[in-house]
RNA sequence: GGGGAGUUUCCAGAGUGGCUAAAUGGGGCAGACUGUAAAUCUGUUGGCGACGCCUUCGGUGGUUCGAAUCCAUCACUCCCCA
């Protein structure tokens, strides 16, 4: 009866709260959020075409939000991007020119479609806006007189971003003018939507919460109005270092930039106390289901179903049904106990298929027919390694497998005995580093 | 405008004329163990035609048989004072 209960009146602040995606929030949100359907807004860096899934816990706090009944907003920080936020690690931006700013827009507008509904016919359709759009108007004089006169540099100064920054013990880089004025110019954007739209909320990560209370007191001192903030936590993994990242660099949504089989690999790969808070903040099961699968990991945590179901749920919803059914079986067969003799009765199609997310090199046939070095194919005839030293150091350290059997000789001849399906060959580094050779 | 500190291999940080491709730590990669995990242990971590050769210690020029190390100069960064 009660969970019943729980379950069809869970408010968007409760449903974020047992997912862990609350970090801090202003009082009198959860009122304003009971009183009205609201307009929030949330901001994201245009410095690409494609977010990545850092990007991902606050399109699920939009996600959240529209669920709930409430009006989603993307601000795409094209005026922003090009200041750079003090109390990030990232350097002072570039300018974007227009053109590559309004491409990426579009590019983002559709990737935040898969997760929010931007149909005009729903009350709360989700919008996207482009601070660029009102703040290229904005005149200095404009700014400093009826922005930067409502809020004092003591003020500023007291927020975290900036003390730190200013510390000399801390051993932080100087700030510049222009990232000075970073919480301004955000707070700018709050007040822009406040007016405009009635805004009333604005949501980021931890790390914003200086900035978007600039922006709830410019509002207040301005207007007279209220406004409110809500933060997650900057989402970490368990052992303190950066989410979201690989060697290769960020796992992004797009396909063409990391493929449906590296993103399900990417899910599948974290840490048990990871899957544990990702699984509630990545996707939209309910408090029961991940509270059993919970139950479960922690009876055979080797069967690993926390991180299974969190890769399933996260590549289905990102990319598809399909991409995922497809990562799975190239899975089974890379790391499952599939043998040299099993690769190789693989029928071409599906070889490729499962392979189609893996570096692939091509090097002329005849190369193969008259015998190569090993080394010399892999890492002076194609890219796959990058240097022909470190190539030698993998072999010796046993680390090199061909089609799934470890090769021991750097002076080993490759030849057409090597092929599989008349063309190809699998080379692998380690566990999980895989490239196809390709004789064309 | 004045004074001070600094720029070294992925990062931090030693090195202050030959023994230095450059200590140590971190990170990365690989091996063993395992659950494609964590922890731990081991190896490795500039390039190459490889017991040798080439490129690297902010830029340039110089001193020297020989420089990351000395000199000159330029650039950049940070701190303090005005």
């Amino acid at each position: 009866m009660r969970k019943f209960f729980k379950r069809v009146f869970m408010n968007f602040i409760e449903e974020l709260n047992w997912r862990g995606m609350i970090h801090d929030l202003m009082p009198g949100l959860e009122e304003q959020l009971k009183k009205e359907h609201t307009t929030a807004y949330l901001g994201i860096d245009p410095t690409a075409d494609s977010l990545h899934i850092g990007h991902l816990v606050g399109v699920m706090l939009l996600k959240h939000f529209q669920v709930s009944g409430n009006k989603p907003i993307a601000l795409v920080g094209g005026a922003t991007g090009m200041i750079g936020d003090p109390s990030g690690k990232s350097q002072e931006r570039n300018l974007l020119d227009e053109a590559t700013l309004r491409h990426n827009q579009e590019c983002l507008k559709k990737q935040l479609a898969k997760f929010l509904d931007f149909g005009p016919e729903a009350p709360n359709a989700a919008e996207m806006v482009n601070n660029y759009d009102w703040m290229i108007k904005f005149g200095f004089l404009e700014f400093i007189r009826d922005i930067g006169k409502h809020i004092t540099v003591n003020y500023m100064m007291a927020k975290d971003s900036v003390k730190k920054r200013l510390d000399p013990e801390s051993g932080a880089a100087g700030m510049s003018f222009t990232e000075f004025t970073y919480q301004l110019v955000q707070g700018t954007d709050f007040l822009h939507l406040y007016e405009t739209k009635n805004c009333k909320l604005q949501m980021g990560g931890s790390d914003q919460w200086g900035n978007i209370t600039t922006g709830t007191e410019l509002i207040r001192r301005k207007t007279g109005g209220e406004a409110f903030a809500l933060t997650c936590p900057l989402i970490k993994k368990a052992d303190g270092t950066k989410f979201g990242k690989t060697e290769e660099g960020n796992v992004w949504l797009d396909p063409e930039r990391t493929s449906p089989y590296k993103f399900y690999q990417f899910w599948l790969n974290t840490s048990d106390d990871d899957a544990a808070r990702y699984i509630k903040i990545f996707t939209l099961l309910s408090q029961e289901e991940i509270e059993a699968l919970i139950e479960l990991h922690r009876e055979a945590p080797h069967l690993r179903t926390l991180q299974k179901k969190l890769a399933e749920e996260v590549t289905v919803m990102v990319h598809s049904r399909k991409d995922f059914v497809m990562a799975v079986s190239a899975s089974e067969i890379l790391f499952g106990k599939g043998t040299a003799d099993e690769l190789k009765n693989l029928d071409e199609k599906t070889f490729l298929a499962i392979f189609e997310g893996v570096p692939q090199y091509i090097v002329q046939k005849n190369d193969i027919e008259n015998g190569i070095n090993v080394v010399e194919l892999l890492a002076g005839k194609t890219g796959a390694f990058e240097s022909k030293g470190e190539l030698r150091r993998t072999i010796q350290g046993n680390g090199l497998s061909l089609n799934k059997e470890k090769i021991s000789d750097a002076d080993l001849m490759i030849d057409n005995s090597f092929l599989i399906s008349g063309k190809y060959i699998l080379a692998q580094k380690g566990k999980k580093n895989y490239s196809l050779i390709i004789a064309g």
